[in-house]
DNA sequence: TGAAAATATTATTTTTATTTAATATTCAAA
DNA sequence: TTTGAATATTAAATAAAAATAATATTTTCA
């Protein structure tokens, strides 16, 4: 039974909270699921060679290592998370990051975990 | 059977890659498994109430709403990942966002996913 | 048209993360 | 010195993500 009296810190707190990410959570729960499409190996390996320009599968396939059915997974989350956009020419598909922002988060990422 | 030939452009970005975050996959890795620790919503709430500063963990209970047994654990997933450091006062816990560099690295996610 | 190349999708199995519940530790104060 | 408050740990059950394998599109070109 939470019979707990809060102090006025921890209330002040929460209404910052509510403030930051709306009191409705679905920026945080929008944030979760983009960052958790980020927090895999091979995920950051495709934003890695995005990083520069567009690529087409089979050249992410070549220097991911992943077989093309598995990449195509992949693409395809990235993809439903915006983080990256694709276009068709033939029977190719070229990737690319989505925008500056993702772009931005992920050089930030790249700078912490791999400082020089 | 991989018999195919790839362009000196794939091998270039391979290169590339390697550079990037070493040719071993050490930096990917620890990368990944930062950014799994973020990608959930608790643990994202639980930064949030981090950002101006240390809490203890029965203010973290009350305005993430996580039983304490549940908390204590994202808590532990946070430091062991160095996201969060914690220190100990009497029988409270108090705990505050690790460094600046994973403070800035907060403030970007929320600059993106809480557009004003 | 029909075969082959490039990519995408679906279903299944395997692995990993999360929650829950029970218990343990640590410290202060009576 | 033992009780209660605050936090931490462990083990078990549940849920979610990933890899694999099989198959389906889509498009070009003979």
């Amino acid at each position: 039974m939470e019979t707990t009296t809060y102090s006025s810190r921890a209330e002040v707190l929460r209404d910052e909270l509510n403030q930051l990410f709306g009191s409705q959570e679905r920026n945080i729960d929008q944030a979760t699921r983009s960052l958790k499409v980020l927090a895999h190996p091979a995920r950051l390996k495709i934003l890695c060679a995005l990083r520069t320009g567009e690529q087409t599968v089979q050249d992410l396939e070549y220097y991911t290592g992943l077989k093309q059915t598995t990449l195509s997974q992949h693409l395809s989350l990235l993809r439903s998370r915006d983080i990256v956009t694709s276009r068709r020419e033939a029977n190719f598909s070229f990737y690319r990051i989505a925008n500056d922002r993702i772009l931005e988060l992920f050089e930030l990422i790249k700078d912490i975990y791999c400082q020089t």
